[in-house]
DNA sequence: ATCGATAGTTCGAGTATATCGAACAATGGA
DNA sequence: TCCATTGTTCGATATACTCGAACTATCGAT
């Protein structure tokens, strides 16, 4: 297994941000990791496949969104939020903001 | 040809937005028409082919971030500012505030 | 220590999206 | 009418999404 990669701040980019947020299952785990605070994989829809989700994680950890860590034979997921308001102020703020009020529909 | 699609507001959703938002050529489009104004297609990259350029309007138009109405031969494009700001209040901004600091590198 | 259960990753295949050049359509001007 | 300009559409190739299956790693129980 490849080690897992984050970005430090410095090699992060906007437009990867974006891309990785461009996702409506990817914005989901942003969305519900902001609310709920670190969890690991299987705390996400589970009617998508784990080789799917492991895919996700990968481009949001790659993208500079979330930090995972292993913890016995789970990963803790954590966004990186510090990082993303050092970055791109305010941006994490206006997205989940949106992302909350789309879904009271 | 097809006529040129434009979702009211009412249609915009959060991940086509950010997905439209996360391509280079597509941010930079966004970028330049938020400083310059309103812009006919030929006023960007003059490197990038002409059918990817229409291919990327089109992504811009269907997510709701662009208007385009022919003008003669040419289609002036225009940033939907005030439809975006009341859909997704401040997402707008803050990207082009991220997207402008990045590009003094 | 071996077995089994759990959590994730990696691989391979099918389907969808990006990029380009070429051809087409629409408008305006000589 | 002819031609230049602008942009779309088409066909082809290359890259990304999704899934199931196989694999790796860790923990707990026997």
């Amino acid at each position: 297994m490849r080690p897992l990669a984050h970005p430090d701040r410095e090699q992060l980019t906007l437009t990867s941000v974006l891309y990785a947020l461009g996702d409506p299952v990817r914005l989901e785990i942003v969305r519900v990791l902001a609310e709920r605070g670190d969890l690991c994989c299987n705390a996400f829809d589970p009617t998508i496949a784990k080789s799917t989700m492991s895919h996700h994680f990968r481009i949001l950890r790659e993208a500079g969104l979330v930090h995972s860590r292993k913890d016995g034979t789970q990963h803790i997921n954590r966004l990186r939020r510090d990082d993303l308001e050092s970055v791109f102020p305010g941006l994490l703020d206006v997205v989940l903001q949106a992302a909350n009020n789309v879904d009271l529909s």
